[in-house]
DNA sequence: GTATAACACGAACACATGTTCGCTGTCAAT
DNA sequence: ATTGACAGCGAACATGTGTTCGTGTTATAC
């Protein structure tokens, strides 16, 4: 392991590189490399970004244009997934689900629902679209009992429909919408909180109705 | 709002250029899109990107080499979502975290770590090193009273202080580590867990080792 | 001093790539 | 039959972009 220090200018192509690439979600040519960092000749930059490949902050695609990927070690990663998740939250935030309240959707999802549509979703379907996905953020304490908290973040998969141990958002007839484990018992449906010291409650098929699955809770304590 | 369906070549288009950007990390060409679909003019190809940016598919800039990204609407957002996750487990998950041990890492993080090394860490240094960040998976439900399950992953950023009111990872000399707010009461640190019904601790400070702080807590159900 | 390597510059080149244009075919509406 | 919108084709063009080459500069070692 070499472990030559970077040159200013090229830590400054790796900084930009990053930046372009969040900004723009491509990366950058030579010339506009040359631009940001004041390098008036494309072959200066050709020489900088062989150094940084030789050293390891990137791969590059001969011959292909803007064919550079910075690697782990240009450190990307954790960016990525930081980013990733602020930008699903606020694009797919699609609404608050609040104790005493139904989910209420801005447009796409949930308004638009309609009874006809309720029809079998083949369970390849649901693994090969993300589509489906959107996030809810808690409010109240109302959920406490699923383990999830004020302010949590609820990554769910739209459906309509629950198999038997899946922990599903559920909206019940008497304007309540909460998180359960969900088990059909044919007469009633038995809707368990997680916590295990607290009361299972049953319900009539009709009054419940599945409007996702739980795929993930996030809580930033940040 | 136009619902025209996406016709085959259009599905096409976009799938392959979703797993394009997955597989390099930027966007194809137009020749490559059209090698790839079986289209042999480039014109064509352009059309129909140019039918896809107008239904908010994808954003194009013009005259640049690549200059195509997706929208939402294309689902990109929840799928880099996962991938981030995905890479994030499985490059930085440096180990488990276990009542009755103290954290176990296989290599760098804490291994490594000396009494010397106990030096102030500045709080600009951290929110600009991603690199401090690492992920624990927690084992068995002995972190239930902060909310924190059973398989639950916990994303760390490593730090050996803690401020009031953080919520942290503590190892203490009982050989127990856990997770629990943290306040500094002078002669004693009080440890405070999440869950309001449990008491909380007193530790002597000599007998607490603070490890990282709590960013955020992901629950995967799926 | 000279030699050598690392770094930088600018120009020229070759080809990759987005854009444009004329043409053809299909299909539904008139 | 005619029109017009839509979809597709192929060729030509202008420009974007990676590559190469000769040269110059600076620092270090001999």
């Amino acid at each position: 392991m070499s472990e030559k220090p970077l040159s200013k200018r090229q830590q400054d192509i790796l900084e930009f590189a990053r930046d372009y690439m969040n900004k723009h979600g491509r990366p950058p040519t030579i010339r506009e490399i040359g631009k940001a960092v004041n390098i008036n000749s494309t072959s200066v930059v050709n020489y900088n970004l062989g150094k940084l490949e030789e050293k390891g902050y990137l791969d590059r695609d001969p011959d292909v244009s803007r064919g550079l990927r910075l690697t782990d070690k240009a450190g990307v990663a954790a960016n990525t997934l930081r980013e990733a998740i602020d930008r699903l939250i606020k694009v797919r935030l699609v609404g608050d689900i609040v104790a005493g309240r139904p989910v209420m959707t801005g447009n796409d999802s949930f308004s638009t629902y309609d009874e006809e549509d309720i029809i079998e979703l083949s369970p390849s379907m649901l693994r090969e679209k993300p589509e489906d996905l959107f996030a809810l953020r808690v409010r109240g304490d109302s959920m406490i009992d699923a383990m999830v908290n004020d302010g949590d973040i609820v990554i769910m998969k739209q459906q309509f429909e629950a198999r038997n141990g899946e922990m599903v958002a559920v909206w019940l007839r008497n304007d309540t919408t909460t998180l359960k484990y969900f088990f059909n018992e044919g007469k009633r449906i038995r809707l368990q909180p997680a916590n295990p010291t607290m009361d299972a409650i049953y319900v009539d098929p009709a009054e419940v109705q599945v409007q996702g699955r739980v795929l993930m809770v996030l809580r930033q304590t940040a």
